[in-house]
DNA sequence: TGTACATCAGTGAACGCGCGTTCACTGATGTAC
DNA sequence: TGTACATCAGTGAACGCGCGTTCACTGATGTAC
């Protein structure tokens, strides 16, 4: 696909500059005028803004999951794994604000339907990973025995709630507070 | 403020509408031409499309703030309160998916920060409601001790999220699942 | 009760701005022989 | 190795559309006496 150099630099020079754009001037225009790269080289490479912007989402969720992905598979130890996600997730939201503004606003402030199969397909190898290591614990009955999609729902809610509220600036929310508190606490919710 | 009648028929109409059209067709000229009001009205009584946003969803959270309430108020045991809360939380999302997407999606998508305050305001008699709740379990060592602003995410975190997700059409989300799973799980969470 | 008046509520054509997108073009790169 | 060529990568002025907002105005309502 990228049989020029070139090619591979512009691209990763569109999605580094969307990033920091936004929100504030998440415009074509902010966006080539601070990276020096042409409105004709958007279309050419992304078709669109918004595909500009898919792109973008895919790389940041790719990142968060990969760390999510890695720090689990590091043990096979249910309780130390469940932690170990918790942290990491808090971690990559105090670590790259940026990104993790991206992935909690595009899908509401952009329009990612077009490009809604394309982004799933990125997710769902990490995502078969981390099913693969919960449904392993839940085997030796150290996870319980619930559907995928709760566990899911009980081991990123709060986190994800707790990102947010800090990304928004809400002046009681304190990561290093939630990184003592919701570990122990959402292992809790997931034990057998 | 209000002296004549029509003002709030006029505003009542003009939130309702806005809530219809809400994301698809969210400008000035779609809520107007639908609901047979004028421009210049939403300028008199919001300031700008963004000060009738922000009423919107000051109006949204209200209601999803006073059910929580008043679920969890109806019992002084804290299993009961925090599963009632939990289900009371999807209820709303189930009955009114129009108001819990606004509530999700306008953080993001509207720059509601110079109504901030006022939004601040109006959500914090309910919160200090269910706080005091909370801080009464507390006392009794029914509910751990933690702070409350973790309590508030390890509550609302998996619930907000199962929500999110159903609202964005997510074909492996189940609200009736999640009704059947999340309160046990989410109140061992918070267990003392 | 009736009337004059001040104020609030409502109107919508017109404005101007900023946006995403297009397209005819040039330049750069890899490939074939 | 050298050259011709096809294709990919990059350019940016120009376009047109839809948006939120304004403002001079009329109509409706409550108040004062």
């Amino acid at each position: 696909m990228t049989r020029h150099r070139r090619s591979e630099e512009t691209v990763r020079r569109l999605l580094d500059t969307a990033l920091e754009v936004y929100p504030a001037d998440f415009t074509l225009r902010a966006v080539t005028t601070r990276s020096g790269v042409s409105m004709g080289s958007v279309y050419h490479h992304f078709g669109s803004l918004e595909g500009l912007a898919a792109a973008l989402y895919s790389r940041c969720m790719d990142e968060l999951l990969d760390t999510l992905v890695a720090v689990t598979e590091q043990t096979a130890d249910a309780r130390d794994g469940v932690r170990r996600a918790v942290t990491a997730y808090l971690g990559f939201t105090a670590s790259h604000p940026d990104k993790a503004r991206f992935i909690h606003a595009a899908p509401y402030a952009l329009d990612l339907g077009p490009y809604a199969e394309r982004i799933a397909a990125a997710k769902a190898s990490r995502l078969a990973r981390l099913n693969a290591w919960i449904g392993a614990r839940m085997a030796e009955g150290t996870v319980a025995r619930l559907p995928a999609a709760q566990v899911e729902m009980l081991l990123i809610g709060p986190v994800a709630e707790v990102s947010r509220r800090w990304l928004a600036g809400a002046p009681d929310i304190d990561l290093d507070e939630a990184a003592r508190v919701l570990p122990d606490r959402v292992w809790l919710s997931l034990g057998g």
